[in-house]
DNA sequence: GTCTATACTGTGATAGAC
DNA sequence: GTCTATCACAGTATAGAC
């Protein structure tokens, strides 16, 4: 077993262009700054990543994922609330990415990652409310479902458990339970 | 009284970046793109506009104008339903913006107008659940308008008045009422 | 395997001619 | 009001040093 490297500049540089990204959002943070602030220049930065696309989809990654493992462990019997508050648990641990993708809807599109995340949305409105559901229903669940989304990436300094509470409650009340 | 102008190029400029932003969204659209489209040189471009921002603020303006002047004719009195009926009424028809704006919010930073927008809304959870809400209240008050936003920016195939009475009947719920 | 030097393309933006 | 020419800088890309 080799002994602990110190931190990889991959993760060192997912870390900057993250506090870069939560400061001024994605387009708007260039390459050369986030070389910059790890301390190497912008074509070792290309070395990493292959591109700019590419980086922002390592940071997307790890919650698409920990979305889409939590979904495939849900059980349709457990109810709304606890698919909800599971559902909240993932977007609140990964809250810093979650932030990222409310303030800009359209990095999903840059890393093409829409189609993936519209999937688990559509997975979770069929385990909310079932399959063919009406316009009405459609439009509770997407309220439900975004609306937990924006509370978590907005209110960043509430405590979690009062937020989770008030969420959950906030949502359930949308879907008439 | 002059005879009828054909199109001032300002308003062409105008219509023809609203729908190159509608298709692939604010960042990934270029000046040259809208230019061409219009059929002028960017160059020319720039003498209509100060800047890209300038574009794209005055893209955003009708919505904000008409949203504070619906704020500013809203009766407390009125209740939630005619208050979120209103509100409704003016993003669904500003809904090109709405969209924009929905699918990078970044964009509000950009144009300066992020404090603008957060003082319609305080003013809209004010009216809707009084001063001085508390963390669900708040949380409800974020679910129902954020929704109704992203429902108005989503269904984009649905007639105007099934989608206002699901988005209603939706935020409503959400409220409580 | 990691980075530097360097260069290419396209972007927002400005100056000045017509 | 629109153009040509030009700028600085961004993201991207490769060649080669160590």
């Amino acid at each position: 077993m080799p002994r602990p490297r110190t931190t990889e500049t991959a993760d060192r540089i997912r870390a900057a262009a993250l506090e870069l990204i939560a400061e001024k959002g994605v387009q708007q943070t260039s390459l050369r700054e986030i070389a910059e602030r790890v301390g190497i220049t912008k074509p070792a930065l290309y070395y990493h990543f292959a591109s700019r696309e590419e980086l922002v989809r390592s940071l997307v990654r790890p919650l698409i994922d920990d979305v889409e493992a939590m979904l495939a462990a849900a059980d349709a019997e457990s109810g709304p609330r606890a698919l909800l508050g599971a559902y909240f648990d993932v977007t609140y641990r990964n809250r810093h990415i979650t932030q990222m993708i409310m303030r800009d809807l359209s990095v999903l599109a840059l890393v093409d990652l829409t189609t993936a995340v519209a999937t688990w949305r559509g997975r979770l409105v069929e385990l909310l409310i079932g399959k063919d559901p009406t316009l009405a229903q459609q439009a509770r669940a997407w309220m439900a479902i975004g609306g937990m989304d924006d509370c978590t990436a907005g209110f960043r300094d509430v405590p979690k458990e009062a937020l989770r509470e008030a969420v959950l409650d906030a949502a359930l009340a949308t879907l008439g339970r």
